[in-house]
DNA sequence: GCTATGCTGTGATTAATGTAACGATTGCCG
DNA sequence: CGGCAATCGTTACATTAATCACAGCATAGC
């Protein structure tokens, strides 16, 4: 029911309004979050009015409740558990920045085929063989799965995924993935973007306007 | 005039292609390419249709020529040239996921304050100091800049890159930049992404139907 | 040659997404 | 204590994106 897009803007103004906490402020109007957010002030009052929360016409939101509302609305109650498949050069970096972000969504293990990186351990996640991914992920109630392996191997990975029981894959690999219709993939593909950079980058050359406003 | 998400799949479709290509294949359907894609076949057929390429009802499309027409269309005649700012973790990454991938799109230098990462080489990329960044651009023409720097400093090295002319920013950092409208943004932000799958992935628990078809 | 088949190209339609507009509400200031 | 100014909540509207559906063609088979 709730979109896509409004979920990643709520994510975005959880982090935003983290800010704010930590600077002390203690409320703010939803033209003050779209500003920072880039998005229209109408836009945020929707999102808001998304999860329930209410402000006051006269003080905004009060960024601690609107901290805990989104907190209730994203978050699992017992938290979230993610294991990265794929150690190379992008899952390393991968690991060290998802590692110790939010207590409620952790990275806890890595998996990779290659004998000489298992046992090794990355930023507290120990690396075990894909084979144990099924074991692991029951013992370690994994619910999500980051893949970062070569292209020619990711639908094989995801179908271990899939097979495991995972529901949600964050797919860095360039391969758009086969999974049935009760798992969510969110692809990113890093080759794509660029490309996209590149030729908005030229149009943006040739006439001086924007195709359309850009967020995400 | 052709949207983002226009884009964003013909730069697939060029790479699936490619596969066909590298296979021997000498055509294919639309609703081929759809299936490779993740896509509808309609969807194909109008992004074909959107960069004036024909195919013939019998044949479909011949490979070579769509992959050719995609290139006239996406490419530069002469080329563009990237840099990457930011050679940490993630930033090291990416220069080795982005080198050598297109002589078209090439990435040719990168950036960091950090005093012992200057003069050091990065894939043949040479490093210099971020206040290089705008005699380097001129010397070395590059279109485009990738932000991979930590969230305090993007905002002042995407100023950076707009004064030295850039026009094109694929930005790692999780922070919305702030740049005049003749510069096009693609936002990456990495924990959004993961956030977004653990909530669907949640989502997909409870209700076993998929909120919308995902692509990219 | 003629018909049947299956595909492309594209206008029409529907769905998704974002923006604007405006009544309702709250506190402030005189 | 009453109007004023500013903001929220929400419905209505606009815009964008994706799908449908079918006319028009090209080929293959007879």
């Amino acid at each position: 029911m709730t979109s896509e897009k409004t979920i990643a803007r709520l994510s975005l103004y959880r982090r935003l309004l983290g800010q704010l906490a930590d600077a002390g402020t203690a409320s703010v109007y939803s033209h003050q979050l779209a500003k920072s957010a880039r998005v229209t002030p109408a836009q945020v009052r929707r999102d808001v009015m998304a999860i329930g929360y209410h402000g006051s016409p006269s003080r905004g939101y009060m960024v601690a409740e609107l901290i805990k509302s989104i907190d209730d609305f994203l978050d699992a109650p017992q938290g979230q558990r993610a294991a990265l498949i794929g150690v190379g050069n992008l899952g390393r970096a991968l690991v060290a920045y998802f590692s110790g972000r939010r207590p409620q969504l952790s990275l806890v293990a890595v998996f990779d085929r290659d004998p000489k990186l298992v046992g090794k351990n990355f930023h507290g996640c120990p690396c075990s063989p894909v084979e144990q991914f099924a074991p692991t992920r029951n013992s370690l109630d994994i619910a999500i799965a980051i893949i970062a392996v070569p292209a020619s191997e990711a639908q094989a990975v995801a179908d271990i995924c899939v097979k495991a029981g995972i529901h949600g894959i964050l797919n860095f690999a360039p391969v758009p993935l086969n999974v049935p219709a009760t798992v969510y993939v969110d692809n990113i593909d890093l080759t794509v973007e660029l490309e996209k950079v590149a030729f908005f980058a030229r149009s943006m050359n040739r006439r001086k306007t924007r195709p359309a406003p850009r967020r995400r």
